[in-house]
DNA sequence: GGACAATACGGAGACAGTCTCCGTTTAGCA
DNA sequence: TGCTAAACGGAGACTGTCTCCGTATTGTCC
């Protein structure tokens, strides 16, 4: 790639993340293109799709959720306890932006879509939380980790699109908690 | 209201049913004007936003929901497959179209929404499930009928949105179920 | 360091959708 | 029948997406 091309992209990518995160992911990409200073042409060459600018500005996002993973999956509790850390955990990583809970829920789903790779990290996230529960009896057999994300999805997404706090997905989560875990 | 008006008025509900049917609830209004034969401008008279209009159109569907609850309220069999009964037919209702889901669970958290009244015909018909089953002590006490309502619209939006099957749909509901039910 | 591809730029403009404004038409009443 | 309030409709302003192509820049090869 040629140096100004790297400049430029780089460049929209910062905007990107900027004018995204004050006006959500559907804000006008002419404005992302003008903010980083170059044509509209400049940012549909470097990113064709609107998903293909979100999955670039998503990398240090990828970071984040491998960081909590790792925090979560070291958390010393009941499995209760750490079923609902996860899933809180969960929710506030995909709830980073308005609209994201859909976003990435949705993107989970779809083979073609461009931010595919980068919610596969979330999805083999689950995988290693569910995997820890179940060596340990906690969680039901018949449980796989693409349920778990649907289901904490849908939480998160329904969560968003109402606004709601924390203390008001709280009790959401342990529904889907105590329906996933195997009863005492 | 004066005669044509009525006319136009109902002209415009009824390609708007086609359209959306056809096309999704995102399809652009000047199509359906174009297809009512109208202007924009009569349109969007009478229709000032696009929820109002689909509002408009929803009247069929609250019909469908009373009469599908009380066929959920005249089911015979034990409290969990009343309860699965009930969550098979609520994504049923909220998923006639595509994008529903979402529209539908969004509306019910916010007081502005042109078509909450027309949702809440489905948190009162949850609410009267609710307490057919915390009268016969199946139900935790601690739920109400909004938080099912978040957990089952959770749900179907997600299914929506990955366009799952009903067979793909059930053990999700299973979760939520076994979730809600007082443990046996 | 000059020349020449190859690569990249950028913005005008085509296109699509939303929504408004206002001159024209019509219903319904007296 | 004539009048007026109500309603119509579509041109066009506005916003956002995305493409096309003439222009400019980069990097390489001699």
């Amino acid at each position: 790639m040629r140096a100004d091309a790297k400049r430029n992209r780089d460049r929209i990518i910062e905007s990107a993340r900027e004018v995204f995160r004050e006006q959500g992911y559907e804000a006008s990409l002419d404005e992302v293109a003008k903010r980083a200073g170059v044509g509209a042409g400049t940012l549909y060459r470097h990113f064709p799709a609107r998903e293909n600018l979100v999955d670039a500005i998503m990398q240090t996002w990828v970071d984040r959720v491998a960081e909590a993973t790792d925090k979560v999956l070291a958390f010393e509790g009941g499995e209760r306890d750490l079923l609902l850390h996860w899933f809180e955990t969960y929710v506030a990583l995909i709830s980073l932006h308005k609209g994201g809970p859909a976003k990435i829920t949705c993107a989970m789903g779809d083979p073609d879509s461009p931010i595919l790779s980068k919610c596969q990290v979330l999805s083999d996230a689950s995988q290693r939380v569910a995997d820890l529960l179940l060596e340990r009896g906690a969680l039901r057999a018949d449980v796989d980790a693409v349920q778990i994300c649907r289901l904490v999805g849908g939480v998160a997404t329904v969560a968003d699109d109402a606004t709601l706090d924390a203390s008001a997905v709280r009790p959401l989560l342990e529904v889907v908690a105590d329906g996933l875990l195997v009863p005492v």
